[in-house]
DNA sequence: GGGCAAGTGTGAGCTAGCTAACAGCCGCTT
DNA sequence: AAGCGGCTGTTAGCTAGCTCACACTTGCCC
């Protein structure tokens, strides 16, 4: 994605030794495929580097408790991260699932309106935490970023207005189908056979959340799918899709 | 919102005359309302409004016929603008209604995926336009621009997740009461009495494309609300709320 | 001023999906 | 190895909301 910032691996990389935890050149190598430093001047990049702090958090930590809202940008290395809404009755409604190269904490850093979600990791997760000076000053200094950021809320409110497209016309089946596909498109690895695995613990009540219906209906359609072997479920609740056309085709 | 634009109006109004048609005051005096340009320096501001053509349409204009997708920014002056998607049974899917102030195609220019919406005009409706070029170059001249560009996608995206999570767990009654409490919000001015008026055409298919029901449904509960006096629809399918906190009830 | 297009109002009948309630099952923890 | 928390699987019954169908009003165009 981004050429210019491998060399923060090789002319920058051993500074950090100082007083940062270091980044192993393999997490330096996914900073590559951070949308938000991408096309960053190499000098830049090492002094964004340099005020970045790494950090590992096991399944089921809760972010927004480890900081104050509003005053922290993660960068996921690697991992997944659930981003929700606690109702009432228990469910939870699920804004978006990001993973390794996305960024969370950034809107409300620029609107300061509160946040309203909570921020769950969903496995072991490794991330690259920044402050709100930091990252303000990263803006300041390097206008790619600001253009960066644009380019990514631009793209994320695309998909959720796919989304409320498909909450407003598609049935139980067309939703879960197209999240599927979501998520096939943006992390999936195909491989040989034309299966894609989804690289996520999604368990079915997630699904739930996600495509706004009830768990038990998700079982059912989960059910219809796999008979229909369009899809498989392996024990660490990792979905691969084997037949993307026939899910597709559920979107209409 | 912005008092250093106002300048605009007095500095440079009288050289439009060249080659723009020229902006009326009331006009000029809108554009302070435009976010895009908040903060903008009265020079970069008169470079800008240089390069900004006026023009009217008529209700039910295709903005999307009228200049090639991807290639001009929009901005209301005044008259609404409604962003949807047509399903193939002819009824829509409503990302938006848009009004005076708000930009329209920036999105477009950015990540130049493809216009998937169809933008059509409301009410005869007064637009300030930009070529693509001209709106590079000003966010290239005034950093500011593209900080208010961040603000206002980061802003939408908000409204985008709260949509979602009315779609996903309030029924037809709450979601309909959500959408006009929000039009209220944004395009509403409060009278004496507490009744706050929409300044928007909306019939009863647009209220169910922009809730995702059918239009019946909306119908009944449209007439639900009439009968408890929460609200009432004028001849020209203005609607005035008059009961803001029993509206605000049913999103729980 | 007659007719048509666009919108509202209403009912009958049907169904997708919800709620509630349990029965497995699997894998961790003690 | 026993027990428990978390997840899947399944069913019965109910209902919100959909579709279809049609009558009524209003404003606008020719």
């Amino acid at each position: 994605m981004n050429p210019t910032i491998t060399t923060i691996n090789q002319s920058f990389g051993w500074r950090m030794l100082g007083d940062n935890p270091m980044l192993s050149d393999a997490e330096l190598a996914l900073l590559r495929d951070v949308e938000l430093f991408d096309g960053l001047a190499p000098e830049q990049a090492a002094q964004i580097s340099r005020r970045l702090v790494r950090r590992t958090f096991p399944a089921g930590t809760n972010l927004m408790s480890v900081e104050q809202p509003g005053e922290v940008v993660y960068i996921i290395l690697s991992g997944t991260v659930k981003i929700h809404v606690e109702q009432a009755d228990g469910t939870d409604v699920i804004i978006a699932m990001l993973g390794a190269g996305d960024t969370v904490g950034e809107m409300s850093l620029i609107d300061s309106a509160g946040r309203s979600a909570t921020v769950v990791t969903q496995e072991e997760s490794t991330l690259l935490w920044m402050n709100r000076t930091a990252f303000l000053e990263a803006l300041q200094n390097a206008p790619v970023i600001t253009l960066n950021l644009v380019r990514m809320l631009s793209s994320r409110l695309r998909l959720a207005n796919e989304q409320i497209q498909a909450l407003a016309t598609l049935d139980v089946h067309g939703r879960v189908a197209r999240q599927l596909l979501a998520f096939a498109q943006k992390y999936g690895h195909p491989d040989e056979a034309g299966t894609v695995q989804i690289p996520i613990r999604l368990t079915q009540s997630d699904l739930a959340g996600l495509v706004g219906a009830s768990r038990e209906r998700v079982n059912q359609v989960i059910g219809y799918f796999k008979q229909r072997r369009y899809l498989s479920v392996d024990q660490h609740y990792h979905i691969s899709l084997h037949n993307l056309e026939a899910l597709a085709k559920r979107i209409k």
